[in-house]
DNA sequence: CTGCTGACTAAGCGCTTGCTCAGCATGCTG
DNA sequence: CAGCATGCTGAGCAAGCGCTTAGTCAGCAG
């Protein structure tokens, strides 16, 4: 079993509520087969195997393979916006919020890493409708990002040359995460968090 | 075209003289294509016509599609690491070495961006006596790291927590640069290796 | 010229893929 | 009870896959 992969992270998303259960099994299905295999190595005879069902059956719930990984990845970048959003409208000044931002970021993809690989590393599967979709979202996050640095440098709270350098540094450094975290690793997704809020504070100039 | 791919990458390498043209040309078309699409969507026909040839050429060259994958992964990780080491073995003291590893390990990610992707992001689809050569060139790429970060916290140099978090935050930055890196992207590869060379010394805590 | 080699192609084999469809069990409605 | 919608399956189709095979042809030694 892979930890918390969707279970406590779909339900509350908006006009992401999947219906019949058997939806969300083959949605769950998609997300680890896709995670583990890549999308175009993965069958649709795996996803529903693993949904325990007949492939047919999956064609009763999505339209087809590619409207899976549309549905994960959409409703994977609306969570990881909430999320950066959330932390950015709390109380606190830039580098109060900016280390809450990274704690939560770095968390996240380290444990919901199976959605996280999806969402990052299976983009350019998607059909150009519902990647533009996804573009859209993933330049929000960026700009939100951005927007915090700025505030922080204006207010004397950072020192950064570049401001989008420092924000790509910081989404790709909880990117990654994603990439290489494993149910073996020494830390646990909120300790990783905490440290790499940190790292992140001195990277931007933050007297911590 | 793509800058920079392999053509002054490989022929450089110890062990990965590749001697017929249209070898070398197989290549070059299986790194291009496995970046785009990924390996499991490249079909042999994709990489045969963009070398100029028919499907079965291939095999006069290489084994398998697999074993494309496999040379591509091979020399890209030990040039990688030989960047690496070139740069630990410098002249200088740990933040001299390390600013000047990540200068280079950045450019190097954002100019063979192509190479990095298949070398980063394809691992899965590696069989797995192939992997096991791979993974072994990793873990050495790693301690690199880990050994000078190490010395500069020893000679005072550097502030760090936990050791392997900090090595995992350095080759992470410079990893995921392959992933987002464009044509358009308003930095030069050496501009992002200075700039990111900046943040992560003062990631480390040193004095800048 | 002959005989041979190595790089290459046209054709296609066996298999797997995404997806479809006729049919069946179940449970709700009148 | 009939009538019908829903959720699902077993069987299978057309297309496309990695890879093989038989054969062509330029180049070169003798």
């Amino acid at each position: 079993m892979t930890s918390t992969p969707l279970a406590d992270l779909w339900p509350t998303l908006p006009g992401a509520d999947v219906r019949p259960e058997a939806a969300y099994r083959l949605l769950q299905a998609a997300v680890e087969s896709f995670a583990e295999r890549g999308f175009h190595a993965t069958t649709t005879r795996d996803i529903a195997t693993a949904a325990g069902m007949s492939p047919a059956a999956l064609y009763i719930h999505y339209q087809s393979k590619a409207a899976l990984l549309a549905e994960i990845s959409r409703a994977g970048h609306a969570a990881t916006l909430a999320l950066v959003r959330g932390a950015v409208a709390g109380p606190g000044g830039p580098a109060e919020r900016m280390r809450r931002l990274v704690e939560q970021f770095t968390a996240w993809h380290a444990r919901a890493r199976t959605v996280g690989r999806v969402v990052n590393y299976e983009l350019h599967a998607l059909p150009e409708d519902a990647y533009a979709v996804v573009a859209a979202l993933r330049l929000d996050i960026e700009r939100e990002v951005s927007a915090l640095i700025e505030a922080g440098a204006a207010a004397g709270e950072f020192q950064v040359a570049e401001v989008r350098t420092a924000a790509r540094a910081v989404t790709s450094l909880g990117i990654d995460v994603s990439r290489w975290y494993t149910d073996n690793s020494s830390e646990t997704p909120e300790e990783l968090g905490r440290r790499y809020g940190e790292l992140v504070l001195r990277m931007l100039g933050a007297r911590v």
